[in-house]
Formats: C-alpha cells, structure tokens, sequence
DNA sequence: CTGGGGAGGGGGCCC
DNA sequence: CGGGCCCCCTCCCCA
C-alpha cells in the first residue's frame, strides 16, 4: 500500500480530532474516556494508595489549548488512517492487523536495532509502513505527524504523541518525577517503597521490576546450561540474598500478587 | 547494575 | 458478536 505518502491535510484526523474523540490519557483535568473502562484518572495517584487501583475519576473534559506541538497548527499533527477515513486503501483494523500478523512468524517486540530516538530521526521524510509487501508487514494505520512514526493502534499513536507534546500524565506523589505510562509510574515507585516484589523462586534474589527478574531467569536458564549448574549459580547467589523463599511455589511472584501475567 | 523511556502486543471491557 | 479503545505486561535501549 503506498497511501501514506499521498494524503493531504483533508484526508487526514487531526490529533486534536482524535484526542476528542478519545481523549488523551492524562491531559490536566482529563482523563481518558473513562465511559470506556472508565480506567485510572492520572491525577488521582496523587492520592496514597497502595499498588494499583486508582479510584476512579470521571472527569472527560479534554484539553485542547496547550498541546505546544511543533507543527504550527497549520497542518493536522496527526495523520489518522482508518477504515472510513480513508477510503481509497483499505486500511486494516487493530483485529485485522492480528489476523494479518499471523501470517507470519510472530515477531515478538520491536527491534530493528535502530534505537528508538534515531528512527524518529531517520523518518521524517517517508513513512515507514509503506511496504512493497505489506502482506508481510504489520499494519501500522496511525502515522505520527511529527516523526512519521507507526503505530497500530490509536492508543499507542496517543501514548507516541506524549512523547511529542512532552505531557507526563502519572505524577509521583512521592517526587517530582512524571511519567507517560502509568505501568512506568507503578514501577517507579518502587524506588521510594524499596520494594522488590519479584523474585526468583531458585535463587530468591528479589527484584523490583518483572523485566530484571525475567531478564535474570533468561539468563540462568539460557544456552543449554544445566540444572546443577544454574542451581549452583543460584545457590551461590542466594547467600548473597539469604532471604527466605515465598511460601508459594510460583515460579517467580510478586510476593504482592498482582494481576500481572508473567509466566516463566 | 539501576532507573527512565519508548514501544509491541495480549487481552479485557464497552458500545 | 465484533470492533475499537485501553490497560497492563514485557522487551529493549540508553544514561
């Protein structure tokens, strides 16, 4: 499909159209369409609570005043492309991008090996998801105007344009510290409470972050190293954190259970 | 190594 | 029931 490159500023939502029609997660005195999950109001962890579940606020008002992007207003900052916007491609739904992606060996997270900051940089001319092949492709429908950046959902277009406008939605309560995502908030927070809710069940060497901890376990499980041999390192690490094991028997837990999904 | 940041993707919820 | 949107988790990069 070779769309992306064609569309003038008509065709296209701007972001202010998608964020009325959203909302942007965050935005002062907003939060997202709370009517739909009616999830977390970022402001609302200013208030204690522990771990995760926000009260709920309701407020839907959007902001639409201070959004300071860099393209002057004279041009949607986004190009929004979606089944009915567009109708000369036809543009694959979020369902239909999953459909499509199973075509393919799934790819599982990113990687070009291009850091991220250097791909906004290297893309402003071309689209990225304009393929010859895009059968081949993950379908990406929302572009960001600014770095011409794909992405495969207007939620990520929403999260990816935070990183434009500069908006950090979750605020700390405990510093000064702001953040876009709020899962990057949860985890932040860790570093005040000094939790480190994640360990492994065979060296109980305890974590803050399920990533180190995933990351650790790939690392003692990796490239055929056998059982004695990770149980030694294990053991070698475990006087190190002589902290007795959880009762359970997960293989890796947060000693908080949460809903998270790990499974290792 | 630790912490922050950006992003991919699964799955849940609502319409 | 399906689509759209969103949350959450995970991954990886960088400082």
């Amino acid at each position: 499909m070779k769309w992306a490159g064609l569309l003038g500023c008509e065709a296209v939502l701007s972001s202010m159209a998608l964020m009325q029609a959203n909302g942007i997660p965050g935005q002062k005195k907003m939060m997202s369409p709370l009517g739909q999950g009616q999830r977390d109001n970022p402001e609302s962890h200013h208030s204690h609570h522990s771990h995760g579940h926000q009260p709920h606020h309701h407020g839907h008002q959007l902001h639409h005043s201070h959004m300071g992007h860099p393209s002057n207003g004279s041009c949607p900052p986004l190009l929004i492309r979606k089944d009915g916007d567009y109708h000369a491609s036809r543009m694959m739904d979020e369902k239909s991008i999953q459909a499509n992606q199973n075509m393919q060996p799934k790819k599982k997270h990113k990687k070009s090996g291009i850091p991220n900051k250097m791909k906004e940089k290297m893309e402003p001319i071309m689209p990225p998801m304009v393929m010859e092949d895009d059968s081949l492709k993950v379908q990406k429908n929302f572009i960001c105007d600014h770095c011409y950046g794909a992405y495969r959902s207007s939620y990520h277009l929403k999260r990816h344009m935070l990183t434009h406008t500069g908006e950090k939605p979750y605020a700390c309560d405990s510093c000064e510290m702001r953040f876009i995502q709020r899962y990057h908030l949860d985890r932040h927070k860790r570093v005040h409470s000094g939790e480190k809710p994640y360990q492994c069940d065979r060296c109980h060497q305890n974590f803050s972050r399920t990533d180190r901890l995933l990351r650790h376990r790939r690392l003692c499980t990796a490239g055929g190293v056998s059982k004695e041999e990770i149980q030694a390192c294990c053991d070698s690490r475990a006087s190190a954190y002589p902290q007795d094991p959880p009762s359970h028997t997960a293989t890796w837990s947060p000693l908080q259970p949460s809903n998270n999904r790990l499974t290792v």
